[in-house]
DNA sequence: GTTTAACCCTGCACGC
DNA sequence: TGCGTGCAGGGTTAAA
C-alpha cells in the first residue's frame, strides 16, 4: 500500500471511525497476529490502550497512518504490502489472516487483516510519536503544501542516485513504492536510472508536477488494486487507478503514448516498467 | 555516499 | 497430485 491508498484509507476512517469509542478490542491468537503487534511484549499490553478510547483523529505521514485517541495516546499503523483495514460486525465471519479486531460501542467492527504480516501497529502517546525511529525518517510529503520544487531541486542535486531508487527512499520523499515511482517516471519522461544530480531544470520540474499529478489522481481513483495485491478500502471495495496505469505491470505491451513495446528490467531489487521511447 | 542482498511472510505460478 | 522454487514488494539492516 502506497501513499494513495493509505490516504483513501485515511479518509475512510475520518468518515467512519473517528468519533467511535472502542468497546473491546482483540489480538487473535496466530503467531502472526504477535509480529503484528511486535513492539508489544503482550497482548494485554496493547489491547488496554485501547479499550475505553475513542479515536479523534486519522493522520497521514508518508506510508503510516495515525490513528489518535483521546487521552493522549495513538494507533500508528503501517500496512506494509498486504495489510488493510475493514469494517465489520459480529455477524459477519473473520476473513482469513485476521489479526486484530476492535469492537465499537456503538456497533460494528475494526478488523485488521494482513495475510503476509509484513505490516505493523502499536500504540505509543503523541509526546513520544517523535522518538519513534521510523517516523523520524519520514520525509517530507510530496503532497504537502511546503514541498516545493525549489527544495525538491535542491534535494535532487545534493544526492547522485538513481531516480528510482531515490523516489522510493522514504527517507528523501515519502509514500512512493514500486508502482507509484514508475508512473510518476513516466509522467516526467525520464528514466529509472538518470542520477538525481543531472537533470535540468526542465526535468526537475516536469518531476515535481508528475509527482502531484499521478498521486492526485490515484486518490481520486480510490488507489491501484492488483489481482494478487487486492488493495481494497475500509468497506472492501477496490480501487480503479490499476485502469490508468501507463507502465507498471505492462511489459512488452504498447506504450499508450507511442505503442513503443514496455520494458521491464530490476532495479534495486524491484521490477521496474518503463517506455524506452517516452522516457529518457 | 551509494548499492546490493538478505530478511520478514504468504499465496500463487511454474516445472518436474 | 504434490513438491520445491522463485517471485511479489513494504521496510530495515548489514555488508560491499
Amino acid at each position: 500500500m502506497e501513499l494513495p491508498e493509505v490516504e483513501v484509507m485515511r479518509r475512510d476512517l475520518e468518515k467512519d471511525v473517528v468519533g467511535r469509542r472502542i468497546a473491546a478490542a482483540e489480538v487473535r491468537p496466530s503467531r502472526n497476529a504477535m509480529r503484528i503487534i511486535r513492539r508489544h511484549a503482550r497482548r494485554k499490553e496493547f489491547t488496554d490502550r485501547l479499550v475505553g478510547h475513542r479515536f479523534t483523529k486519522a493522520e497521514r505521514r508518508g506510508k503510516y497512518l495515525l490513528l489518535h485517541l483521546d487521552g493522549g495516546d495513538v494507533l500508528v499503523v503501517h500496512f506494509g504490502m498486504s495489510g488493510r483495514f475493514l469494517r465489520g460486525n459480529k455477524r459477519q465471519a473473520l476473513p482469513p489472516h485476521t489479526h486484530v479486531v476492535i469492537d465499537f460501542q456503538q456497533g460494528g467492527d475494526l478488523r485488521y487483516i494482513d495475510p503476509r504480516a509484513l505490516g505493523e501497529m502499536f500504540v505509543t502517546t503523541t509526546d513520544e510519536l517523535g522518538k519513534v525511529k521510523e517516523l523520524q525518517h519520514v520525509a517530507i510529503d510530496p503532497l504537502d503544501h511546503v514541498f516545493t520544487w525549489q527544495q525538491f531541486a535542491a534535494a535532487l542535486a545534493a544526492r547522485a542516485a538513481k531516480l528510482k531508487p531515490l523516489l522510493m527512499d522514504q527517507g528523501f520523499i515519502s509514500g512512493l513504492g514500486n508502482i507509484y515511482s514508475d508512473e510518476v517516471l513516466f509522467a516526467a519522461g525520464l528514466r529509472h536510472d538518470r542520477l538525481s544530480n543531472t537533470l535540468s531544470a526542465q526535468e526537475v520540474r516536469r518531476l515535481y508536477r508528475a509527482l502531484q499529478e499521478v498521486l492526485q489522481d490515484a486518490i481520486r481513483h480510490r488507489g491501484t488494486t492488483l489481482e494478487d495485491e487486492a488493495y481494497v478500502d475500509l468497506f472492501g471495495k477496490p480501487g480503479e487507478y490499476q485502469h490508468e496505469l501507463k507502465v507498471y505491470g505492462r511489459a512488452g505491451q504498447p506504450c499508450r503514448r507511442c505503442r513503443t513495446p514496455i520494458e521491464s528490467v530490476k532495479v534495486a531489487g524491484r521490477t521496474s516498467y518503463f517506455c524506452p521511447q517516452c522516457q529518457s
